[in-house]
DNA sequence: TTTTATCCTATTTATTTAATAGGATTTAAC
DNA sequence: GTTAAATCCTATTAAATAAATAGGATAAAA
């Protein structure tokens, strides 16, 4: 349901979460951690960046963190950026039944869009928590 | 955001819901009148009727028809029939983060079934009394 | 038995998504 | 300043999915 694009760019910010307050993290070195295709990645990372979602220094020794807190960042603003379907017109015009359609859809939309809203980054990073609890359990 | 033939879909199943009680129409007919491609259109009834929201009778003078009445037929069963990328598995194995990911997505699917579940024909149905209503007021 | 309609399978075309490639730009570090 | 390390930009290709078309098999009313 979710496009790549998405998947990636929230491992991607997955892992700029665990980083150090005013500290930055590269691309090519976050595509290694995480087994992606480093062009594929930055264009990710230039999406959200325009979006305002992460932070950049440019040049060597530069890289990528948030740019707000976890709690700050919703899954809205990263799906809206990575996704354009989720954008995509839906036309409310024309033929008696495909106005009656386009805004039904259009609320529908609208709905889910509440929901992303209401969906924070925080709530990904207690998934990953959980999992790393699972994970000590067994050591 | 969502594709052609869950818009289809809807022109189709709103038009059946014009239909007289144990009455029935035709793809034809109905691509026709709502100047869609009668094969593609096939290939949405069809799903349709197997997913049981609509009924058949085949043969000569047969057609379509609602299985159910408006309000208990979701819009969740008709994306759900008609748009493949609801269905599509996503991965909670691998990596650490692309499984906290996969479950995170996961969880943020499941409010979105919810929400779709919610919603019925009926409320299509109204959004067209409302178009017809606003057509009316001019003549 | 003919006609009208659904149903099935296959193919083609168009669109979107995913991935790759090469180099331009910026800036810290030396 | 020069170099090295990183982002950024543009273009292209490849793969996957969605949309549309085509032809005929099957079913059943007329």
């Amino acid at each position: 349901m979710f496009p790549k694009k998405v998947h990636y760019g929230l491992r991607f910010l997955l892992t700029l979460s665990g980083l150090a307050e005013g500290t930055h993290l590269g691309v090519a070195e976050i595509a290694e951690r995480e087994q992606l295709s480093v062009k594929f990645l930055e264009a990710i990372a230039v999406t959200l960046r325009k979006e305002g979602i992460v932070d950049v220094r440019r040049g060597a020794g530069g890289g990528y963190s948030l740019a707000r807190p976890l709690k700050e960042i919703t899954l809205y603003q990263i799906v809206l950026a990575l996704d354009e379907k989720l954008d995509k017109e839906i036309s409310t015009e024309g033929h008696n039944t495909e106005k009656a359609v386009g805004r039904f859809l259009v609320s529908v939309r609208n709905d889910y869009g509440r929901l992303l809203r209401r969906v924070t980054l925080e709530k990904l990073k207690n998934y990953y928590a959980e999992e790393n609890e699972r994970i000590m359990y067994y050591i």
